[in-house]
DNA sequence: GTTAGGG
DNA sequence: CCCTAAC
């Protein structure tokens, strides 16, 4: 396995290992660390180093270059999408804006961990879809993008056999959701993968992911849904360059997903109107039963993040957004796993896929008269900021964190599914990761240090451009302040990596509380100063949506039994279908009634033959009056 | 362990 | 979908 190391494009260097502030000695480690005891750490932070380099290089050329597009041409026709993978001395030929970009790797054999499969950023950037008329099928390539299955998907198809730690993508997240991708190609393992849309490669077998929205907008019931949408008509959502600056970013959700266990955030659409929509939709934290998520689904049916999202750790710590394990991605949408979980067991070696990671929560204020090109300088040094200082790699497991670098996985508990399910990375900025000391009088960009307060402003803010636009400190030096203003945050507690792991979250301690997770895999990981009531427990179920055919199953069952025996509901219908609990049934059946009972246009999610709905209401009817009776006498 | 109902 | 009270 190799590790790039560089990548020059003409005048431009990516020169990771010359990422700000990040140990030397660490980054120095990216080709040849083993995920192994000691330097798993250091290897992590490289692997972030490496990306943040490259998307902070992706940035500056996004400001210099208004109309060009992130061209990254592959000119080398002997790329293999479809099955094989392009070779990492294949990457010297890759052209990045038409400029020859030079990689050098430093070749690493064996057990190298750092897999870095791409490189994925957030700003506030050009999309610019450059292909208008091709289709995924068409360029052999199994959706490297979009999600996460897909990716698994490749990553089996190449016979990825070394076991190793995949840093699947690396987002650069602002809260805003702005982003850029960067061309996801720095696989070590010898596969590339090209970021949609702004990639553009010469070679037509690319073609195909090029045109892919880069705007991610994943919802709860449809993965990367607009990805995919755009990425499935390509002709039609391609767009001449020029419109790009005009795209808006949407607000966000945030999401806190069991009992606030995390904040999400994500795009709602980031189709086609040419418009990004800033984002910053915040929900204050609230725990116990304060807030419920799942009651939002309806509402907010766009955010997703959730399954392989990541959490947003506002309070100065940077959290990984979408970790998970390749094994447990590869679930099908009924929840049945594939049986290439099976292959992880064992003695096989334990892999793992960061889809991404996100760094914490930003707060970008900037005048309405401010440029674009401003909004994207404060966001680059916001960014470039958190990520100066130097980044530390926690990990997790079952929500505890893991101190003793020496264990093995196994030992550590990660050798099975179950625990793979359960474990977490956190990104905690390293002690002296205070970036830039701010001048409190003109703090444009901020790490937020209330949840409400952000949500509040973000209410405020500008309809059109939902970007916090709150004093104008004009073409002031963006400062970023993150860390320690949050000293002060009754509901934040900063996750920091000194948290001893033996330190055993006290009952009111604000422990933090990685939550996870769902059963994609992914962990959600964030500090909390919660009541650590589900600390380790507090694993949300994914959710599944009823489909037409278990209604009818369950409408029948309840037909016949009646509401208020459920277990008996649950055995006579949904005996094999050990997803759905009869609880779950009951709640099915709560919605249902309800459903039936509201009209047809208020009515969300898949629609319900009214058939069934009568039947619903009829069955309900029926038993509620039979319950009656019973009572009367 | 189930059921019922609020969150 | 989660959580609890109540049985």
């Amino acid at each position: 396995m190799v590790v790039k190391r560089k990548l020059s494009c003409g005048s431009n260097v990516f020169d990771f290992p010359s990422i700000p502030k990040a140990p030397r000695s660490s980054r120095r480690k990216v080709s040849s660390s083993k995920l192994g005891d000691d330097d798993d750490d250091n290897s992590q932070i490289c692997a972030i180093d490496l990306l943040a380099s490259l998307a902070g290089k992706l940035l500056e050329e996004s400001e210099s270059s208004s109309t060009s597009t992130y061209a990254f041409e592959g000119k080398n026709h002997d790329v293999h999408l479809g099955g094989g993978a392009v070779k990492q001395e294949e990457l010297e030929h890759v052209y990045i804006n038409n400029k020859p970009c030079k990689s050098e790797f430093s070749d690493h054999e064996a057990n190298a961990d750092l897999q870095v499969s791409s490189v994925e950023s957030d700003c506030v950037l050009e999309q610019t879809p450059v292909f208008s008329d091709c289709k995924k099928e068409e360029c052999g390539l199994k959706s490297l993008v979009g999600t996460e299955e897909e990716t698994c998907v490749v990553n089996e198809e190449q016979g990825e056999a070394t076991g190793g730690f995949v840093a699947d993508r690396f987002s650069l997240k602002d809260p805003s959701q702005l982003r850029l991708q960067s061309p996801e190609s720095v696989h070590l393992d010898g596969d590339v993968k090209l970021a949609p849309c702004t990639v553009r490669v010469s070679d037509d077998s690319f073609q195909g992911y090029v045109n892919h929205s880069k705007l991610v907008c994943r919802d709860d019931d449809n993965n990367y849904c607009k990805y995919y949408k755009f990425s499935d008509n390509c002709n039609k959502s391609y767009r001449p360059p020029s419109r790009v600056g005009n795209r808006r970013i949407k607000k966000s959700v945030m999401k806190n997903y069991g009992r606030g266990v995390s904040m999400l955030k994500c795009f709602e659409d980031t189709r086609t109107d040419g418009h990004l929509k800033a984002l910053y939709r915040k929900r204050k934290f609230s725990y116990g039963y304060g807030y419920n998520p799942w009651k939002r689904e309806p509402v907010h049916r766009k955010r997703r993040l959730s399954d392989k999202g990541l959490v947003v750790n506002y309070d100065g710590g940077l959290s990984s957004e979408s970790v998970s394990n390749s094994p447990l991605k590869r679930e099908s949408e009924d929840g049945v796993l594939s049986s290439e979980i099976g292959l992880h067991l064992k003695d096989s070696p334990v892999k793992f896929s960061i889809k991404s990671l996100r760094i914490p929560e930003l707060v970008i204020e900037v005048p309405e008269t401010a440029t674009v090109g401003l909004l994207k300088r404060t966001v680059k040094e916001a960014v470039t900021a958190l990520l100066g200082g130097g980044i530390r790699i926690g990990v997790l497991v079952q929500g505890k964190k893991v101190r003793d670098d020496n264990n093995t996985l196994s030992q550590t508990g990660l050798s099975c599914r179950e625990n793979l399910g359960n474990l977490g990375f956190t990104l905690e900025p390293g002690p002296e990761t205070l970036p830039v000391p701010l001048s409190s009088e003109t703090p444009v960009v901020s790490m937020p240090t209330d949840s409400t307060n952000l949500s509040e402003r973000s209410v405020a803010a500008s309809p059109a451009l939902d970007i916090v636009i709150p004093l104008p400190p004009q073409d002031a030096d963006l400062l970023i302040n993150s860390g320690k203003s949050v000293e002060n945050n009754h509901e934040l507690v900063p996750y920091q990596s000194d948290i001893s792991a033996d330190e055993q979250p006290s009952p009111d301690s604000r422990a933090l509380v990685p939550v996870s997770a769902l059963e994609s895999g992914a962990l959600a990981i964030v500090p909390l100063n919660e009541k650590p009531k589900r600390t380790e427990l507090s694993q949300r179920r994914t959710r599944r949506p009823f489909s037409v055919t278990e209604v009818e199953a369950l409408v029948q069952a309840v037909e016949e039994v009646g509401t208020g025996r459920w277990r008996d509901v649950k055995m006579r219908s949904f005996e094999n279908a050990s997803h759905r609990t009869y609880v779950d049934l009951k709640d099915k059946w709560k919605t249902l009634v309800h459903t039936a009972s509201i009209s047809p246009q208020q009515r969300r999610g898949e629609p319900v033959p009214q058939e069934l709905l009568d039947r619903v209401l009829a069955a309900h009817r029926h038993w509620s009056e039979h319950q009656m009776k019973q009572n009367g006498k």
